[in-house]
DNA sequence: GGTGAATGTGGACACTGTTCACATTCAGTG
DNA sequence: CACTGAATGTGAACAGTGTCCACATTCACC
């Protein structure tokens, strides 16, 4: 669109360099998104950020944020794949099922991403009173939609419905991270596969107050 | 025991390091225990630690290391003081919640000891096959225990047994990332200890597959 | 007592974030 | 069109970090 080469001002360097950080946290986590390979990478010099960020963590941020709408789209993606032909009430199920294997998958096949997009840091504590809703990063917001969306179709007694999204969200954040971080990495994708497909049946049923019935 | 001031060798500077890296994860978690400083504190050139670990991270990972014993023992302190007189499921299953329970406080009020005990970098990743036994932790062995006394005391059908420690361990763990660094960081105490009893009742729900009796 | 291994030191290098003064370019006003 | 202030990018510098090198000191043991 614009000339391809510019001598001194980039043009859009702020989005650059969260391009770039993308691409840098893909592979190495928060902890390699650097100002310095940033800039260099988009061939500026590394003060130049500080005119579009404050700090790296601002940057770094800047990625997480990003981070955390990839790992959203990446559950809408597999929610909205839901095999149409189920009942209201099987399809509300089967769409919280998707919502947490989504997030997993993620967290394994994205691990950087994942890793960036719940990397905080402390600072920017005492801004004023935080709301809840302030922080509420979008795959939270798809998990909230879903559970009502069960309470509605009637797979989830309305009674059973508060602070279910912190006991999903809990069970599925920990087994990726567990999955990542913890003594489950080393295992071959196919047991990986099972203990979340496990994780999820146990935090649906945690939910529910019942388990599922078996059946296809 | 030994003399005060020993000019040269320091005689166990191993462990001073580690237990100065203990001091600054305490407060500043993975990320502030750095070599320099550590030696520093113990009033040593920066260099002699490497007599004692073959990297920056070693140092972490042996600081880690102690910082899962103190998860371990905050576990084994609270599940020491279930009270008698309850029946012998009863008490099995008020053992597993006091596990769980255990664990988010210490997250809570010890932050950066719970970050670093969960501190992983990828290296030593391909020597030679890792058998999950190795890298299990001691609070993970904890967990498996209780759940094995669940099923000896008939509080946990035997069928349900199986992949039953990575449900409760994937929900309490989540829960203790989220309210350490996720939205729930800010909320109140109180509303904090609300959801995190919530979250552990429905992992336990989910594991046995049916709600606990109400009631004392 | 002497000798080799263990341990600690000092200096250096590359890398990082960050600040300061300065240079260049853009946008808009006379 | 010229000028002027704001936006943006540069260069040099400083402190801090991990890490390697050659060297110094001390311990343990023959």
């Amino acid at each position: 669109m614009t000339s391809p080469v510019r001598a001194y001002h980039h043009g859009d360097l702020r989005h650059a360099l969260i391009g770039e950080g993308l691409q840098l946290a893909r592979t190495g986590g928060p902890a390699a998104v650097t100002l310095r390979e940033a800039t260099r990478a988009v061939g500026v010099s590394p003060n130049a950020a500080y005119r579009h960020f404050a700090d790296r963590d601002a940057l770094v941020r800047a990625v997480a944020r990003e981070a955390q709408l990839a790992l959203a789209a990446a559950i809408t993606s597999r929610v909205s794949a839901t095999p149409a032909g189920l009942s209201p009430a099987e399809a509300a199920i089967e769409r919280l099922r998707r919502v947490g294997l989504a997030y997993i998958d993620f967290a394994r096949t994205e691990r950087g991403w994942f890793e960036t997009a719940f990397f905080t840091q402390d600072t920017h504590a005492n801004d004023g009173i935080v709301t809840l809703d302030d922080e509420i990063v979008a795959p939270f917001r798809l998990l909230m939609d879903t559970l009502d969306a069960m309470v509605d179709a009637g797979a989830l007694a309305p009674d059973r419905r508060p602070y279910a999204e912190w006991a999903c969200w809990s069970a599925v954040h920990g087994f990726a991270d567990i999955a990542v971080h913890g003594p489950v990495r080393w295992q071959p994708a196919s047991v990986i596969d099972a203990l979340a497909a496990s994780v999820v049946e146990s935090a649906i049923t945690g939910v529910r107050g019942t388990p599922d019935a078996p059946g296809s």
